[in-house]
DNA sequence: CGTCACCTTGATGGATATCAAAAACCGTGG
DNA sequence: CCACGGTTTTTGATATCCATCAAGGTGACG
């Protein structure tokens, strides 16, 4: 218990990424953790960011609602994700909502406290720059998606993302390991869900894919892939 | 000279940003300036992340080719932005390419020194987290707009985000102080010229804009703001 | 005055949204 | 076990938007 470090997740991608003992132990007394229900939400869009959340079990999704109501996924996150992290540093509203779907648990900071901790500690501050680099750059890659491929393409690599991030081996292949119905590949996507029902059934009809009701196995990731581009 | 500040913008969104005086100096002192004529680039896609740039005049282009060679464009930055910023601060390739569009003149600051400053000093850490943010924050905005807002809504933003960074208020209206191409807003906004060039021609029809050769004067920013959505 | 880049306009086709309807699936309660 | 209601999914017909291709016009500049 002395030498062995108390957090789970070491790895990178973290605010705890590399730290030092004491740094790692300043922020851990810090926090507090917190259940999630599957369907409350963490916080709405347009809130003042009183918290920063990691994600250490379950799943979030984080949308957008625009003005007339329509829906756009921007992404979920699972174990070891920092949920919030734009806003609090910057101390300003949200720019989207966090939904619980499944049953999650977090970490959570006050938004005071984070703030003083990164002013603390440079390394924690490092890895939050790191982080919410991260999030700038994959939110550049879905721009230029969204701009230079097709439909097809922006489909197939939700699906891979997906599986990457929670996705789980069958003996079909990847089953992607959470209900997701053809309106949520839709919402992160942008287009509609007859759209996707059409292209999806053509990938089954081809094995590239096997699908059920709520459910999404990937069979032929690599193809899958090549139409990604 | 002596209590009056040594730089230009202290206004916030730099890394000058309420900084007290010691970390400023340490700041200035690192900086080396630099001139790009027209059309050099600053750093090309892919490339290691050697220097941050901070520009002090002129314009720079920031766009990402993909594999097929079309181009999309992601932002322009004028005075007092961070270009570079999202892969300096995370030590990885730069996501895009920076091409001055007109003669720019930046302050910059080799990497390895950036990164010790912001180690030293944690104002100026969260200065830069505070850009990143903003960064992270424009893009998730511009995958919202792709997804849910139709053509005409998205040029019309494209058309005033210009007005705003680089609009010249005239007896017409905001004249966009640089010359902007069709195929500049067709970057910008995932379309072809063509349709630029027809949706454009139907604006001026209605007064909306007046339309030059590479430019573009907008007359009733409040009407295009009502169209953008 | 010729060349080149930029811009416009028209005709056409294809991809995708939209509208409408039915089918498959799931949980529930009789 | 079966019938029922709601959600998810599929499928079809149609319309719309936009890309694409083609051609010509316009202004800038040597």
């Amino acid at each position: 218990m002395d030498q062995a470090p108390r957090w789970t997740r070491p790895t990178m991608g973290t605010l705890f990424a590399g730290l030092e003992r004491e740094p790692a132990d300043a922020l851990l007394d810090a926090a507090t953790h917190r259940q999630f229900a599957e369907g409350t939400t963490l916080f709405h869009q347009g809130d003042a960011p009183s918290q920063l959340f990691q994600v250490s079990a379950g799943l979030v999704k984080l949308s957008r609602v625009n003005p007339e109501g329509e829906q756009t996924t921007l992404r979920f996150m699972g174990a070891g994700d920092l949920v919030g992290c734009v806003a609090v540093f910057q101390q300003s509203p949200f720019p989207a909502t966090a939904i619980a779907s499944k049953p999650t648990s977090v970490l959570c900071w006050g938004a005071a406290q984070i703030l003083d901790l990164t002013r603390r500690y440079p390394a924690i501050s490092a890895n939050a720059l790191k982080t919410v680099g991260d999030r700038a750059r994959e939110m550049i890659d879905r721009v230029a998606e969204l701009t230079d491929k097709g439909v097809e393409a922006r489909i197939a690599s939700v699906l891979l993302r997906l599986a990457g991030q929670v996705g789980r081996t069958c003996l079909a292949g990847v089953e992607i390991a959470y209900p997701v119905t053809r309106r949520d590949v839709a919402e992160m996507t942008g287009v509609t869900y007859f759209t996707v029902s059409r292209i999806l059934g053509g990938w089954q009809r081809q094995g590239l894919v096997q699908l059920g009701r709520v459910r999404i196995i990937v069979m032929e990731p690599q193809r899958l892939a090549q139409i990604a581009g």
